[in-house]
DNA sequence: GATGGATAATGATTATAATCATATTTAATT
DNA sequence: AATTAAATATGATTATAATCATTATCCATC
C-alpha cells in the first residue's frame, strides 16, 4: 500500500485546521506554508508514521480520523490518543528531537497533509505565538494521557469503557441525523484503547446495549442514557 | 500544616535546577528570578498545591522528592508522575491557564523555590529558549505518560511492578554506598504507582524478593537482577 | 523500654477479566 | 449470488487480583 500524492487544497482558506498549531497564522505565513506541502491520502488500515521510524515533518489532517498507537514487548496494541480532521500528529517525536514512540494509522481512509520539519522549525522559531500554540496542545495532550492512566489504572472494564464512550462522544461529536457518535471504532480499537481484550469489549458493550445506555446502529453507536453512563465511569463496579 | 517560608538560596548559584525549565537562563535573568522567589519547606505527606486549584505560580524543587497524584471520582489515588530535585511542577495547569488536574504531595520533608506566575510568563515571552525548553518538559512528560498507559492497559500487576522499579532506579539513582534506589516509597505508593491496592503490591514485592530479583534494606530497595526484572517488565506471566 | 500508630505480611474468599473454543452475523470480493 | 474473510457474539474454564480479615513488624514518642 502506498500513498498517493494529490493536489493540495490551500492552507489560506482551509477551515479545517484553524484550531491546531497553525492556527495563529495568517495570510502570507498560511500562503508559505501552502507552497511546500505535500497532499496525500491514506487509506483506511494505512500506517501514516510508524513506531520507532525518525520524523521528517509534520501531519495536519485534513478529513479522515486516525489512531496513535504503542506496541508493547509482547505484540499487544494500546491506543494512546486518537486524532481527527484538524489535528496535528507526529509532533511529539519532531519537538523533542527523538524517533516515534507511537505509530499513526487510518481509521478509515484519510487525507493529510504534510509539512517538512525545516519548514515547521522555522515558523516555530521565527513566530513565538506558534510555540505557545504548541504548548497548549501539548498540555492538551497531557492532560488527556494522565487522565487514561487513572482511568485504567482505577477503574474495570465496565467503567473504563463508560468513560471511553463519553469520550468519543465528546471528541468525535454526533451525526444529527441519528445522533450516533462520529466514529466507528471495531471492537477490537475499543479494546485496545482501555486496555482489554476484543472479547472483554464486546461483552460490555452488549451489556451496555441490553441495559438500555447505548443503542447501535449497524456500526455505530449510539448515547441513550448518559447519566447512567456517566454514573457507571464513575463507580467503580 | 503550614509550610515555612525560609531564607532563598541564590538561583545564580543553584546546581540542582540546571536541567529545568529555567535551565536557559544566565546572569541577570537568574538574579532577575531570585529577587522575587520564595524559598520554602514541606514536610513529609504535606500538600504543596491541591487538585481543583487555581495555579498562583511554579514551583522548583530544591531538596526532596514530590509525587503527583490524581484522585477518582471514588476515592482512590493515581500516581501521575514523581518529581525530584531540579525538577519544576505545577507548571502544565499554569500554561493552559486551567486549574491544577492533580495534587503534589512532599514524600520526604522538601524543600522548594516559588516563581509567582507574572514572572515566570514574563520570562517565557521574552526568552524563546525558554518555551522551547518548556515544550522539551512536556514532550518528556507526555511520553513518560503515554508509557504509563501502555504499561498499565497491557500489563499484569508483576510485570508492572518491575517496570515501575526499574524507572524508579532510573529516575532516582542508586546510593553508591549500598546500590539501594535512592527514595523510599511505601507500598502503598508503590500500588497507586500502578494501579494495584497495597495489598497486591505487598504481595508481588514479597515474590520479588524470594525469587531473589531485588533486596530489602530496611525500608530501601535494591535490584539485584536486572536482566530478570526487565524479562518479567516486558512478558505478561 | 513501653505504648500506640503506621506499615508490612499473610490467609481465605470472591469478583473480575483473560483465555480458549466455537458459533453467528456482517461486510467484502470474486 | 456465492464465497470468503472479518467482525461480533457467546460459552466454559482458568488465571489474576480485589476484598475482607487478621497478625506481625517496625518506628516514633512519651
Amino acid at each position: 500500500m502506498e500513498s498517493k500524492a494529490l493536489k493540495a487544497p490551500s492552507c489560506s482558506n482551509c477551515a479545517t485546521c484553524s484550531q491546531g498549531i497553525f492556527s495563529v497564522f495568517k495570510g502570507a505565513e498560511l500562503s508559505r506554508l501552502s507552497e511546500k506541502k505535500v497532499f496525500q491520502l491514506y487509506k483506511k488500515g494505512q500506517y501514516i508514521f510508524k513506531e520507532k521510524a525518525e520524523p521528517k515533518g509534520l501531519f495536519c489532517i485534513h478529513d479522515g480520523n486516525v489512531k496513535i498507537t504503542k506496541e508493547s514487548e509482547d505484540g499487544k496494541e494500546q491506543i494512546v490518543r486518537l486524532a481527527k480532521a484538524g489535528n496535528f500528529i507526529g509532533y511529539r517525536a519532531l519537538l523533542c528531537n527523538d524517533i516515534y514512540q507511537a505509530s499513526a494509522v487510518a481509521l478509515e481512509d484519510t487525507y493529510v497533509c504534510f509539512y517538512n520539519k525545516e519548514i515547521y522549525f522555522e515558523l516555530l522559531y521565527s513566530n513565538p505565538a506558534i510555540a505557545a500554540q504548541t504548548i497548549k496542545v501539548l498540555t492538551r495532550d497531557l492532560r488527556f494521557a494522565e487522565n487514561m492512566m487513572l482511568n485504567m489504572a482505577q477503574k474495570h472494564v465496565k467503567g473504563r469503557i463508560a468513560e471511553i464512550l463519553l469520550m468519543l462522544e465528546e471528541f468525535y461529536g454526533v451525526y444529527e441525523k441519528d445522533g450516533t457518535i462520529n466514529a466507528t471504532l471495531k471492537r477490537e480499537d475499543i479494546g485496545h484503547l482501555v486496555g482489554t481484550t476484543t472479547e472483554t469489549s464486546i461483552r460490555v458493550i452488549s451489556e451496555l446495549v441490553k441495559d438500555h445506555l447505548i443503542e447501535l446502529k449497524g456500526k455505530r453507536i449510539m448515547l441513550i442514557n448518559k447519566e447512567k453512563i456517566l454514573e457507571l465511569s464513575n463507580r467503580k463496579n
